[in-house]
RNA sequence: GGUGCCAUAGAUCAGUUGGUAGAGCAAAGGACUGAAAAUCCUUGUGUCCCCUGUUCGAUUCCUGGUGGCACCA
């Protein structure tokens, strides 16, 4: 039993690679992604075409609403149960992919238990950060997990908040609960990783871009505008078109950003990726050399 | 051909009353185990177009040149 992991930065070309080597594989694609998941997203999430999701049975592709959102812990557990579902009916091999680092990180190997953080104490703690800004949260984080105070980066909101929640509703330490540990899975894992030159990657990424908006991308996010406050749509190609309606920008800036922003989050992903040294790198073009690393 | 203006970071430009220089944009590097397409941190040496002169010292002023733009013939 083996796991193919195919990954690399938005634009790249895993979509298309994708469906050649699940087909080689005569395996099913377990979709990655912490966007295309959403069903209200299809053009700005470059969901495969109709006709890619018809050569191979995919999972995880527009599975779930922006209204009950997705998250690492959720995925790890999601994936891992269709996973091993594929395994135990016959498949030899599992193809995964997708670009969201965490969540492959969660399935390659596990996120330690913490608790739930109910909707109602986020709610409430988004509320006094929006009063009093993040200082008293800061403080309580220094009284409740002294570690992690002197570990955390003291200006990231979202993580000194996250780690006051944890604190409080598990009643332990935050730090306590980060083990780290790494989940071993029982079937073989083979990252595969795609990249391009820079300048390659960027031009295809602004392309694609304005591809997206020939498709209706503009229409699509008007639809979900009254719903921008959700944490699933906080995403590049959709807040930078929420702004535009909001009066915020003009068209043309929206666009701009969508492309630059886009380029950004591409970066960001392979400084991730960088320091994952079981990753096999390949430029997407090298489908042979891929298929013969893969035995097929 | 003549006159004027311009020539500084990847591109666009600011600036130095002569003491070797900066802003936004773009870009680059990094952190990151329950929001991750999120969130956060860091980064600007560049023959200041070339030559000549003045000067202790010129990217800054002078002479000439080259290139670009505008106007006039």
């Amino acid at each position: 039993m083996r796991l193919v992991v195919l990954l690399g930065p938005t634009g790249v070309g895993k979509t298309d690679l994708c469906i050649d080597v699940a087909k080689a594989l005569h395996s099913s694609v377990v979709s990655c992604d912490s966007r295309q998941i959403y069903k209200e997203m299809r053009i700005g999430t470059a969901v495969p075409s109709q006709e890619q999701l018809q050569a191979v049975p995919h999972f995880f592709i527009q599975s779930r609403s922006v209204f009950e959102p997705c998250d690492a812990w959720q995925f790890e557990h999601d994936a891992m149960a269709k996973i091993e579902e594929l395994f135990a009916t016959g498949s030899d091999d599992v193809v995964m992919c997708g670009g969201s680092m965490m969540y492959i990180d969660a399935v390659c190997k596990g996120i330690d238990e913490a608790p739930s953080i109910p909707g109602e104490l986020r709610d409430e703690l988004m509320q006094r950060f929006r009063e009093e800004g993040l200082e008293p949260f800061r403080q309580e984080l220094k009284l409740l997990d002294p570690v992690f105070y002197e570990q955390v980066d003291l200006n990231n909101t979202q993580r000194v908040i996250h780690a006051v929640e944890v604190c409080r509703v598990a009643g332990v330490p935050y730090s306590s609960l980060r083990k780290k540990s790494v989940k071993k899975r029982d079937f073989d894992i083979v990252k595969i990783g795609l990249n391009r030159d820079r300048e390659e990657l960027y031009d295809r990424i602004n392309l694609r871009v304005d591809q997206m908006v020939d498709e209706g991308l503009v229409e699509e996010a008007r639809a979900l505008f009254e719903y921008r406050e959700l944490n699933a749509l906080n995403t590049v190609g959709y807040r930078e078109l929420f702004d535009h309606f909001a009066g915020k920008i003009e068209f043309d800036e929206a666009i701009r950003l969508i492309k630059r922003n886009s380029r950004h989050y591409a970066r960001k992903q392979l400084t991730w990726f960088k320091r994952d040294e079981e990753i096999h790198w390949f430029h997407p073009d090298e489908k042979d050399a891929i298929f013969n690393l893969l035995g097929v």
